[in-house]
DNA sequence: TAGTAAACTTACTCGCGAGTAGATTACTGA
DNA sequence: TCAGTAATCTACTCGCGAGTAAGTTTACTA
C-alpha cells in the first residue's frame, strides 16, 4: 500500500496524485487508505519517512566504522547509488517531489542533514588522520552539503541512462571528488584502495 | 507581472499557487492575468522560460571564448552562483518547483541541457590543451553532468546562508572539483588563475 | 444456521480554485 | 457633452478531488 502510494507520489507529484488512483493502484477501496493512513498529506508523508529510513539505513550498515574514512566513504557512496538503483520510485518521491512542496521540504532535509553530517565527520577524520589544517565545522558541511549534491545530481543521471551500473556512477563520483578535475584532466584516476568483487555478469 | 507569478510559484510550488494570488500580488485582476499570458500552465511555462534565459544569458556572457578552459569555467561558475544569489525566486522555480512537475521538467531538462553541454566543452577543451586521454563524449557528459549537480547543491547552500557571499560558493566549488578532495585534505587548495577583484566593503 | 461483529465499498458532500460572462470604468475624438 | 470603444473588474460557473456517511458483504461464533 506504501509501495502503490510511492509509485503514484513518484509518478504524479503531490498535489497531482489523487487518492482515488493510489486506491486502485493498491487494489482497495479509499476508504480503507484512510483507515490506515490517515490523510493524504500523512500517508505522503509516511512515504518520505519510510524512504529516507531505509536510505540512510543502507548507506550506515555499508560503512563499517572501523574501516578508514576514504573506504568507508567509498562504501556509503555505492550504497547510495545502490539504493537508488534498487528505489527508483522512492528516490524520486524524496528528491524530486517533496522538496518543493513547503509542507514536506522539512522532512526531506532532515533526512538529508542526517547523510551530510555523517559525510562531513568522515571528511573530518581524513583530515585529521592525514595530519592536514582542520578548515573548521562550517566549511566542512559546505563541503560535505556539495558531495552530497553531486551524488545526487549523478543519481538522477543514473535515473536516466537505466544501463548504467551504480558501480559506475560510484567510482565516477569518487574520482571527481577525491581526485578532482584538475588530476583527471591530468589523466590520473581514482582506484578503490581495496578490491571490488565485480557483481555477476560482468 | 511575471515577477509576482514568479514570487508566488516559488514559495508555493505550481498547484499551490493560486491565480488570484499571483494577480493579488500583481496588482491587477485575474481576468487581466489570463488575457496575457493564457491559461496557468502557460504562465508557469513563461516564468521557467525567462529564469532560463536569464540565467543561460549570465553565464555564457561571463565565460569569454578567447580565456583558456580552466578560466572560463571559473567565470561561468562565479557567474552562476551570482545569478542564484540575485535571482532567488526565479531559480528556486525552475530547480524546486518545476523539476518535479512532469510536465514542466522537460522545459527545465532543456535548460539544464544547454548548461551541461558547455560545461562538457570546457572539460574537452582543457583535456584537449593538456594532452590528456580523451575520456571520450559520454563520460564527458557524466562529468559535467554530476559537475552541475555540484553547483545546484551548493546554490540551495548559498540560499539557506543568506550571509554567505556567491565568491565564497565559486571558490569551493572550484576547490572541490577541481583539486579534489584528496588534495585539500592533503592541504593544498586551488587559486583562481587570474587575480579575482574583490567586491567592495569586503 | 441465525446472529453479530469486522472488513470493506458505493456513492455521496463540500470546498477550492481555474477559467469566464457580463458589467463597469476610463479614454478618445467630434 | 456624449457616442463609441478599449481596458479592466466583479461575480459568477463548473469540475475535480479530498474526505465521509451509510450500506453491504465476509467471516466468525455458538
Amino acid at each position: 500500500m506504501l509501495d502503490a502510494a510511492t509509485a503514484v507520489f513518484s509518478e504524479r507529484g503531490f498535489h497531482a496524485a489523487s487518492m482515488d488512483e493510489i486506491a486502485e493502484r493498491a487494489g482497495i477501496s479509499k476508504p480503507m487508505v484512510y483507515l490506515y493512513l490517515g490523510s493524504k498529506g500523512e500517508l505522503f508523508s509516511a512515504c518520505i519517512r519510510r524512504a529516507g529510513g531505509q536510505l540512510t539505513e543502507a548507506i550506515s550498515a555499508a560503512a563499517a566504522p572501523e574501516l578508514p574514512a576514504e573506504q568507508q566513504l567509498w562504501a556509503a557512496v555505492q550504497a547510495f547509488f545502490e539504493f537508488v538503483g534498487e528505489h527508483r520510485d522512492a528516490w524520486a518521491v524524496m528528491f524530486r517531489q517533496a522538496r518543493g512542496e513547503g509542507e514536506f521540504a522539512g522532512e526531506v532535509a532532515g533526512i538529508r542533514r542526517l547523510v551530510v553530517d555523517n559525510v562531513a565527520d568522515l571528511f573530518a577524520r581524513a583530515i585529521h588522520s592525514a595530519g592536514a589544517l582542520d578548515p573548521g565545522p562550517d566549511e566542512l558541511r559546505a563541503l560535505a552539503h556539495a558531495l552530497v549534491g553531486t551524488g545526487e545530481s549523478m543519481a538522477e543521471w543514473l535515473l536516466d541512462h537505466p544501463d548504467e551500473r551504480p558501480e559506475t556512477a560510484a567510482t565516477r563520483l569518487m574520482n571527481m571528488l577525491w581526485m578532482g578535475l584538475g588530476s583527471l584532466i591530468r589523466g590520473e584516476v581514482w582506484r578503490s584502495p581495496v578490491p571490488v568483487p565485480l557483481p555477476p555478469g560482468q
